[in-house]
DNA sequence: CCTAATTAATCAACTGGTTAGTTAATTATA
DNA sequence: TATAATTAACTAACCAGTTGATTAATTAGG
């Protein structure tokens, strides 16, 4: 018991604040997030949020900061443990799947961002954003010098993990909604597992980096 | 002259509501879009939006039924064009792309709607995609069958494609801003051409799709 | 061909409800 | 008791949608 039970405590409330807000973002988006409803949420009067988070938009930059340290950290703390292009990259399609599938307000709170060209968030989605595509190019870039990738355009197959394991995320009531009338003659991924859509992934992946010579 | 010029035209006052809405709603999304400014903008009064369209969601709903039907009818019509997979796929990557470079609302409100799993849109996005998305694993399908294609999951690859082309459009602003910054060795593809992009995309999945056997 | 009656298109001004943000008072904790 | 945390009640701005009047275009009748 090293905290006894108290009614008031800045850091709990603060962190209540963040998580609820993360979940109301995601769901609602920054223009319909009400902070009447956040407060409710988090059993707090509105006022809390202003006074911990001078405004809105300060609220929504903490709320993004956050996310976006978390994933970049998780990646490149499992970068760490390996060693070849191949495995590096089979790394980060892997953690980022994993962690988004997770915390799924993280691939609708990016895309949302994404979609807007980051017209929210100026400086900081974009530090960060770009130290996370920076280390991604890294590994390609000792690949194609290890002679193991060819031909490698970093930015477009940066997109084409994030674009694709953000859709198939967000997407997955859709795609399960699409299952269940079944009247077109397709599959929908509907119980797809986002550990075999990663699988998949890093296969075809390095099927095209690696060429067929 | 089939026309003689006249303050009032109903059809052209409609048109000028829908032109504005796809560009105000994909600029600021569906919540922040004010019908005020919608009205300004048109150079109309704001009831004339609830004249022509009964609230603001019907005008939600024609602005996406309209840019769905088009982007459909463009693909449609590209494929009857050709007669293999190979070149069915090529074109699908290609058309799409193309279209989207030209009508950038699309990607913008395409994102938006999927990174909600379609919350405004119960039933028409929906038909409309899976529309789009039975042509696109019809084209697998066959390959398949053919020998051509391997090992491909649509409803991964579908969203491969869309979420690669839709960010690197929406993103173009931001990639830009990163290569003007430059502190970090990135290349942003600041300066590539969507169509470009395309046929780096239709190389690759074709590999992918290949196999090495 | 002109004019009166009808219909269609447009607008200014309003309404009820919501929202971000403030403030001044109140309660708990150290 | 001093300070930090919390609240209720408030404000000013905004927004979707309505209404009733007004003006332009169309049609019908003489």
């Amino acid at each position: 018991m090293s905290k006894k039970i108290q009614k008031r405590d800045a850091k709990v409330s603060r962190e209540l604040i963040i998580t609820h807000a993360k979940a109301l973002f995601s769901e609602k988006g920054y223009a319909s997030a009400s902070m009447d409803e956040l407060g409710e949420r988090c059993g707090l009067n509105k006022a809390m949020v202003f006074y911990y988070f001078k405004n809105k938009k300060g609220l929504y930059e903490s709320v993004m900061r956050e996310i976006l340290v978390e994933i970049q950290q998780a990646i490149m703390e499992e970068n760490k443990k390996h060693q070849t292009p191949e495995e590096e990259l089979e790394g980060f399609i892997r953690t980022y799947a994993k962690y988004a599938c997770a915390h799924p307000y993280l691939p609708s709170l990016l895309l949302k961002e994404l979609s807007d060209s980051g017209a929210m968030l100026p400086d900081m989605l974009f530090s960060s954003m770009r130290q996370l595509f920076a280390l991604f190019s890294d590994i390609l870039k000792r690949g194609e010098e290890k002679g193991c990738f060819h031909d490698a355009i970093p930015m477009i197959l940066y997109f084409m993990i994030l674009g694709t394991l953000n859709l198939m995320i967000t997407t997955k009531p859709l795609r399960i909604k699409a299952a269940e009338l079944g009247d077109i003659e397709v599959d929908t991924c509907a119980q797809c597992d986002i550990n075999d859509i990663a699988d998949y992934m890093t296969d075809k992946i390095k099927l095209m980096l690696k060429g067929c010579e």
